[in-house]
DNA sequence: AGTGCGATTGACT
DNA sequence: GTCAATCGCACTA
């Protein structure tokens, strides 16, 4: 029996993640995000990410640690999280040693518990819509800077837990809405899932 | 202090 | 398909 605190989930240890970014966000796929709220749970599995390596002028660790950007700077498996174009707050997840600025995007969910919520928070009632894309995906499950730094790592309001079933098959393409570095083959999608955003020619 | 520009979205032609 | 909204941040002066 699974700990009340962890609302039936399984946290994954730090040290099941990998170092490497790009390898981190491989092992993200398939993996559950779980929001505690104080109305109740929202969790989602997830399947499309980006990585922002080391040295990678569209990340924003490229010019060095900031105020806005310093949890990319921390330890690896901890929540940054930042507003896009004003209108969409994006979650990443810090990665490499401490130090070393890093991330992943967290781009899209498969939505699986607390889908009335989300929907509520979204606005609409198409499942397909509630957390295909970044800034949509935060919305869903009311992210924002407030937290930005949380420990995914650790029972929370926002963390990170295993999903029982098989691993998928993962597809890979350029990242989207990039205009440096666009060449780079650094997003990865579970093929075949309707809840991966971005053009159908990426997603095959 | 001012400027330019996004790791996006939703509305609209 | 096109395009404006919207604001925090990085950069220039």
């Amino acid at each position: 029996m699974p700990a009340a605190a962890d609302q039936g989930y399984e946290l994954i240890a730090r040290s099941e993640l990998p170092l490497d970014t790009v390898e981190l966000a491989r092992h993200l796929i398939g993996k559950l995000v779980v929001r505690v709220t104080p109305e109740g749970v929202l969790s989602g599995r997830v399947v499309e990410t980006e990585a922002y390596p080391v040295g990678d002028a569209a990340g924003h660790a490229y010019r060095g640690q900031t105020a806005r950007n310093h949890t990319l700077f921390g330890c690896r498996g901890h929540a940054y999280i930042y507003l896009a174009y004003g209108v969409s707050y994006m979650l990443n997840v810090s990665s490499e040693a401490a130090g070393v600025g890093a991330g992943v995007l967290i781009r899209s969910l498969e939505p699986l518990e607390g889908v009335a919520t989300m929907q509520r928070n979204r606005r609409v009632e198409n499942l397909r819509d509630l957390a295909r894309g970044p800034g949509r995906l935060a919305a869903a499950l009311e992210i924002d800077r407030r937290l930005d730094g949380v420990d995914l790592c650790r029972v929370g309001p926002l963390w990170v837990a295993r999903d029982g079933r098989e691993a998928p098959e993962i597809g890979t393409s350029t990242r989207i809405g990039l205009s440096r570095e666009a060449g780079r083959l650094l997003r990865f999608y579970v093929r075949g899932n309707r809840f991966v955003s971005g053009p159908k020619a990426l997603n095959r």
